[in-house]
RNA sequence: GCUCAGGUAGCUCAGUCGGUAGAGCAGGGGACUGAAAAUCCCCGUGUCGGCAGUUCAAUUCUGUCCCUGAGCA
């Protein structure tokens, strides 16, 4: 019997909370957390993670759980939102999984690899070695021992070579061969709803909304967050917004530089989320702010 | 008013020893199997400030005018 479970995806800023609270007022749900910077304690109002008020109406889960300084990846989150899918299934409540963090997703429902985690130093050798000959160098090997997958990454691609020459380095094995390997079904039958929206039309909004985070404390946040955790390169400070108001803490823009800053690698977001979930099958596609149906959609699904 | 430095893609700028020009960013499209709010790929015609002159040919040289910045008055 495969878990039932509802998610709201779609690109940042066209209120998917909201319609999560919609179906938490129309049926019993459990929000759980489904977007990879929203787990980051420091930063509730810069990530947009619902309001103690907000997470008061039904059960939240994996929402700022984590210190800035804490890593997070998409196997480990994969495992924690199962575990998350069966305490709400365990209350009786319809788990609704809201996020904007598309291959969390993926590799929940379709599961990932068994790659092993890679030892700290292997990963470290790896990362010096890109620095020292770039990502290039770590490519014309992987051609050599994976061409398969040479083929697929782009020689530039940072994170994809490193990733694949320390998978090599510590199992001894491709990541073609990894990838081949069979992997049990999850087990989720999985309602997918999207909300969907022009770039252009979003544009204004995201603007609206990086304004109202500024009212609401955003700056302030930052601070205090940079005065517990004073380190640039802590995997906290990388979202968008916490970066650019860094950047202007830190003496380098102003602060209205820094806004036009965050609305635009916003907006540059939004615009990578869009063609993610373009390619997303079964999707349902809603308005923003077409709650009913929403609503009615899941009314319909069982 | 004088001197100097500039006026080239939406922005910041490179360049053409004369043969009509190219980077970064922005913007558009795309990819995505353990960093994913990440990482990466593809897409560049714009009166090269205006006018005139020299030349087969000027964005490039010359003159002049306009604009911006710095300095001197």
């Amino acid at each position: 019997m495969p878990s039932r479970i509802v998610s709201i995806l779609g690109p940042t800023g066209t209120g998917k909370t909201e319609s999560a609270l919609a179906l938490s007022d129309a049926m019993d749900v459990g929000v759980v957390n489904f977007d990879s910077r929203q787990v980051y304690r420091d930063f509730p109002i810069i990530t947009a993670q619902p309001t103690p008020e907000e997470q008061g109406r039904c059960p939240h889960l994996l929402y700022g759980m984590l210190g800035p300084d804490r890593k997070i990846n998409a196997a480990a989150f994969a495992d924690l939102a199962g575990a998350a899918v069966a305490d709400l299934e365990g209350r009786g409540l319809l788990p609704v999984l809201v996020g904007g963090t598309g291959l969390y997703l993926k590799t929940l429902l379709q599961g990932i690899a068994p790659i092993p985690d890679i030892p700290p130093e292997i990963r470290r050798k790896v990362l010096d070695r890109i620095a020292a000959h770039g990502p290039q160098a770590l490519h014309r090997e992987l051609k050599l021992a994976d061409p398969e997958y040479a083929a697929i990454i782009h020689p530039n691609d940072t994170q994809r070579n490193a990733r694949a020459a320390e998978v090599y380095e510590a199992t001894g094995r491709t990541m073609t061969w990894w990838h081949s390997q069979r992997l049990p079904d999850p087990g989720f039958d999985c309602l997918k709803i999207g909300i969907g929206v022009e770039l252009d039309e979003l544009t204004p909004r995201l603007a609206g909304r990086v304004d109202r985070m500024l009212e609401a404390g955003a700056l302030e946040e930052a601070r205090k967050a940079w005065e517990n955790y004073p380190d640039p390169q802590l995997p906290g400070w990388t979202g968008i917004g916490c970066a650019e108001l860094l950047s202007h803490l830190r003496g380098e823009v102003t602060l209205e530089r820094a806004r036009e800053l965050w609305i635009q690698n916003t907006r540059a977001y939004a615009k990578r989320q869009i063609t993610w979930f373009k390619r997303e099958e079964d999707m349902r596609w809603f308005r923003p702010g077409d709650f009913q149906g929403v609503v009615q959609c899941v009314r319909d699904w069982f």
